[in-house]
DNA sequence: CCGACGAACTGGATCGATCAAGAGGGGTCA
DNA sequence: TGACCCCTCTTGATCGATCCAGTTCGTCGG
């Protein structure tokens, strides 16, 4: 391979100068510029290896950011894409790559990060006491966390999800309805989902699954409805399909929820696809309340009541918070809106029976 | 910064052994091993530096992606995503990191190239005649293409655009349909859209758009329809909302058209709601079949006819190729189906009249 | 007792650049 | 003419590891 040294001795020049010649070719004669880029085009030189330059430099130009789960997993999740998209928005005006980590295991994660070559690491949604974050911290890089659980000395982005819940709660409640079920995100990595009571959320470890909760509980609590008067179920994944698994179950105890808080929207357009496999009609007979406002929410039928939350301007601030930790306030914490559409609506008459 | 010469002094014994310790702990006795780690941990060093690694063993251990658009864009094409899927599904299990260049512009491009740390290129999409593309060569690292024209000597990955097309058309006439509209992708960066003749499409960029057209071409030239008898707009860009504008136009052209070939599925989503809102019922007043087979296909109302490609495969299939360029043929192939939904049907009677 | 062998560890070279400090030469100004 | 400066270019050190080719020492078989 050919290097910095084999053009400057087959010129009988300094390394300097040619490297000059790439990176500041103001600092040359033209002359001597023109005669070094010509001679690394005919000794087939590849220009100066970005890795070696890294090493002098200290700069990675490269912003590392570590999921949860695995990356086909995390790609296939609309509202971790929407904030990817702020983060790339923030990135690629100051000619930053964005890495994405394997995370296929805990294991895998750690040594991925051991070996990046980044300026920074962005984590997301990564459960409590996951072995990965003293790995990160081992790196001594500027750090952010957005949609977890706020660790002290590093920035944190994320919006009150238990407020938010709460919000949810105190919508269905206002129509009237009494008789509630959950379906509740994962716990942690290893959940294999199912009927759970409130309790066992005690141990959950991703942060938004238990704040949701807490907020849920808040606000039924308002109306003197204890969670373990309300029927619960973790699902085992964040797709549709788990939320339609859920569902069928939910919907199938008696007496029989007449509205169903669900802690995201994926979830929730599985659980409304569950409700009309039962013969439910979507708001008349059952009402459904989602979380995040993914685009998708808006286009189904009907559209979702879920509460929105900027994950765009979260992916900014987070990349900004990696990018200028100093400027960086401990906790940052977004604005959410409950966005009524069509899937929520008055509790049914018989309701009032329950 | 610690480094490993500093533990190596503090404890007396050489850097290659506290390397070792580090990165093959069963060449040094255990004992040695434990104190060195307690050294490391004692001096607060953060671990073997992933660059300097880097530069001595010239393994980056990531593959770099190259978009044609801008980053946020590309995260907006569900696409894009799918094929990101693929790809992600074969570099994790190998600890290959995915490296996302920034593309805001082909000079911002160009530089990313120069200078990120990877084993090997995708590339995506990208126009032909691409400046970008020369840089990618002179990093000298494998490379491989999707969905793009086919450079001799680098692998690439496509399907056969221009007989999907082609598919799609006949589907039409065979429906009775003879007034078609067209909703043509960009055929370069800097497009601004409009009604076009088919004879522009000569200068196109993008290999998808120039064999899709070519494609529709040929199917409608078996029915003895040329082109130029043929409503043709062209995107502004790649998003729903782009076809919207298109289809509003090119639906009030008279005669109206009865179908519309849309070279994606989110041109044509668009142009689905362009035709709800001028009062035109899909598919008894107006047949549209789209290109891609996006999620959003199916779940739109009414479901969308269109072309399904496998980019979870075709994803695999490109990050199989860069990281063993040896057993990669020249050009991978991938077969598509037409997928018959809702949004087609026989031509209305007065088509006829045409 | 000798030679072979393996385990444990070392030192120097190397990966490919960038940087800081300085040298040489020509020009400008007093 | 000398002092000073700027422009152009060079030298040597450095970034932080890994690798290669040993060296040392202890053990074991013959």
């Amino acid at each position: 391979m050919t290097t910095l040294r084999d053009i400057a001795e087959a010129l009988g020049v300094s390394r300097t100068s040619v490297s000059n010649a790439f990176n500041r070719p103001d600092q040359l004669s033209p002359d001597l510029k023109d005669r070094i880029l010509a001679k690394a085009k005919e000794l087939g030189y590849l220009g100066p290896d970005p890795v070696a330059r890294m090493l002098r430099t200290g700069q990675a130009g490269a912003i590392g950011i570590v999921f949860a789960e695995s990356l086909p997993f995390a790609f296939s999740d609309p509202a971790a894409i929407t904030l990817l998209q702020g983060v790339a928005a923030v990135c690629e005006p100051v000619d930053k790559a964005l890495v994405l980590l394997p995370a296929l295991d805990e294991e895998a994660a750690q040594t991925a990060i051991r070996s990046a070559a980044v300026d920074g690491f962005i984590v997301y949604c990564l459960p409590e006491g996951s072995p990965v974050m003293p790995a990160l911290r081992e790196r001594g890089r500027p750090l952010a966390t957005v949609d977890q659980r706020p660790i002290p000395g590093i920035p944190a982005v994320r919006i009150d999800d238990r407020a938010g819940a709460e919000t949810c709660a105190r919508h269905l409640l206002d129509l009237g309805h009494r008789r509630f079920g959950i379906i509740a995100m994962e716990m942690n990595l290893t959940s294999t989902g199912g009927l759970v009571t409130g309790d066992r959320f005690a141990d959950s470890r991703f942060s938004g699954t238990t704040e949701r909760l807490r907020g849920y509980e808040r606000g039924l609590g308002r109306a003197g409805i204890p969670l373990d008067q309300v029927v619960i179920y973790e699902a085992d994944d964040p797709g549709e399909e788990a939320g339609r698994t859920a569902a069928l179950t939910v919907l199938q105890q008696s007496p029989r929820p007449t509205a169903l808080l669900v802690m995201s929207d994926r979830l929730a357009i599985g659980a409304m696809q569950a409700a009309e496999a039962l013969g439910l009609a979507v708001p008349r007979d059952l009402s459904i309340v989602g979380f995040d406002d993914i685009p998708a929410a808006a286009q189904v039928t009907p559209a979702l009541t879920t509460i929105r939350q900027p994950f765009f301007e979260k992916g900014r601030t987070v990349a900004a918070a990696v990018l200028d930790p100093a400027a960086t306030p401990d906790v940052t914490l977004f604005p959410y809106d409950l966005i009524v559409r069509s899937s929520t609506g008055p509790a049914p008459d018989r309701a009032v029976g329950s």
